[in-house]
DNA sequence: TTTCTCATGTAACGCGTTACATGATTAC
DNA sequence: GTAATCATGTAACGCGTTACATGAGAAA
């Protein structure tokens, strides 16, 4: 359901079409949807029959018309709002550890591969995460409290799969000094 | 899709029914489900098409039939083949930072108050893990190695938001000393 | 010549959630 | 008398994914 808020927001940032929004969210990491057409413009269809949004159209030559979306007045407010909305705590998938669970029957060396290539998986994610945050693309930066937000919201992610990282480590050292 | 092997991996610790595998899914904390019916029971019944579970029935007086699953020699081999599975890295939703992006409408006080309502999110729900850490019940422990395994799926969630905690923390002290 | 980019949209499918259904026994 | 527990199952719905569809121009 967030999505609609997701693309609320960035509309709120800058006027800008269903494309852009797609390749926005197929841009980037943290936004963790895979920027189908589907969820993306039948969002656009919701916020503009709500009032949320109003929408001109943007003629090119040697391309598809542009249809620019921009915040109103009401899709502020409904975004103020929002914005104040009790937080939820995050939910974490981590497939991996369900996997783990009945990992007691491998043997060492490959309970320990399967660690260094769990830890591959998560040092790559991170890695991408810090390409972006780097990047610093698609970011409003309309005061220096807001670029600090955004900045916040990327160590976040990154100190999230830090965190993962430093667990696999610590525990390929015991199992590879104590469980052998 | 995991759920299939989550629900093969408690059968092939000890035998049991559809509801004893929805109590332990409810009452977990690390289980990301909400242990509905519909997937346990037909989970089950696709298990024990492929074979990898057989069936008994246990009958009870004043109660209703037991459907007991039992994992098969098929099924052992199946989850063994899963747990060498490419680990894949950990998705997580925050919604909260979906929220945070546009919260630079937000005064001073307003910001801080929501910082702290997440806080508390985040602190509840690491408090469940806790307590769900120190009860270890549906734990198997068939080996000191076993044993050590769970207890660092365990440290890896509370962790997980004990990193989300001071990040909060950090952005608190941060707000209040330079951006107000 | 095939593939990619720009640009908008629709259709089909799967996983997960909520809610419904039954029926006896036990607790408040 | 109402609600909860034990126990298995079905139905309806929503969100998200993959894939399909069009059609022009540019690049490989």
């Amino acid at each position: 359901m967030s999505i609609k808020f997701v693309v609320l927001g960035y509309i709120s940032w800058q006027p800008m079409s269903g494309y852009d929004l797609k390749r926005i969210i197929a841009d980037s990491e943290t936004l963790h949807w895979t920027a189908n057409n589907n969820q993306i413009y039948t969002a656009l269809v919701r916020l503009h029959d709500d009032g949320w949004v109003s929408k001109t159209i943007e003629k090119q030559e040697g391309a598809p018309d542009r249809h620019i979306y921009t915040i109103t007045g009401k899709g502020a407010q409904a975004l103020n709002e929002w914005v104040r909305t009790a937080p939820q705590a995050p939910s974490m998938a981590k497939p991996f550890l369900y996997q783990l669970m009945w990992a007691d029957v491998l043997e060492v060396d490959e309970l320990d591969a399967l660690l260094e290539a769990y830890l591959n998986s998560v040092g790559e994610k991170q890695f991408f995460l810090k390409v972006e945050a780097d990047k610093k693309k698609n970011m409003p930066e309309r005061s220096p409290r807001e670029k600090y937000i955004w900045d916040m919201i990327h160590t976040n992610w990154i100190g999230q799969y830090e965190g993962e990282l430093n667990w696999i480590r610590q525990m390929r050292r015991d199992l590879s000094q104590k469980y052998q």
